[in-house]
DNA sequence: CTATGTGCAAATCTTTTGCAGGCTA
DNA sequence: TAGCCTGCAAAAGATTTGCACATAG
């Protein structure tokens, strides 16, 4: 599943600290755990606010919920995160920031990335005249049997 | 654009009378004049609440915010419109319930459909095991020139 | 040292709900 | 008449913000 999160090791905080140094982010205390769950284990993870506030503190750190808002705000900022929208109530961020194709679970309300390469259009359409594709987003909805 | 609605004319109020009767909704004074602005011209339609609201308003109908939230909401259950995602702080609905790409214009924060065969898939998918796909949302998101 | 980040509580914004009265079938 | 609908105001969530204090460069 997607919210087990890695121990806070030395490993995990200096990827974190290389992660935020490639971005130009100031490595605080509070970015340096936050970051640390998110990267610390290479693998990509979605969370909202609320998911990430309670890993940081179930792994010991303290660090405030409107804090937990700031930072992720400022790792979308940075480049280094996604906002991803699948869900008018809250809002999902992704590590991965790449364009890709996602899986919402409709009971969970989880969110996880869809195989690579399994969605492809055999046709996009020309934007509209005077405008550009900024992103295409496909979320791909899953009821569990 | 999307926000110019039909006027309440009689020929707007029976349709609007038809579509709810299709669908078994019962046909209040706030229900008829919303499905009016609705569907009066036949056209496809977006809306969030407070668009709606304020359309009801300025035609001269006067609905409570409640309300209009409350009948979008029951217009989706009874599967006469659908709920769009497409921004995490506000909810969009849809006067057509079948399946379809979206543009969505980032500096007006409008939605509109996207031609239609716009977007085709040349692969979707297996939904993984224990799940089935209950929907695919396709959101081109727009940045104007 | 200075700019930037943090934490708390309060504010904001969207959406939902409780309840008294109104209206459709 | 009975049950569903409406409107208001208040509640509920998610997210943002103001401000005093802390900290990175």
């Amino acid at each position: 599943m997607d919210q087990e999160f890695a121990p806070l090791d030395d490993t995990a905080l200096s990827k974190a600290a290389r992660w935020l140094a490639h971005a130009n982010v100031r490595p605080t205390r509070q970015r340096l755990s936050l970051a640390s769950l998110l990267v610390g284990d290479g693998q990509d993870r979605h969370v909202t606010a609320e998911t990430l506030f309670l890993a940081a503190k179930s792994s010991g750190e303290a660090v405030s919920l409107a804090t937990v808002y700031n930072t992720l705000r400022a790792f979308c900022e940075a480049g280094l995160m996604n906002e991803i929208t699948v869900d008018a109530t809250r809002s999902y961020f992704d590590t991965c920031v790449e364009d890709h194709p996602h899986y919402f679970w409709e009971d969970t309300q989880e969110l996880t990335d869809a195989p690579s390469g399994a969605v492809s259009f055999s046709r996009l359409p020309d934007p509209p005249q005077g405008a550009e594709i900024s992103r295409v987003d496909v979320v791909i909805r899953l009821r569990r049997l």
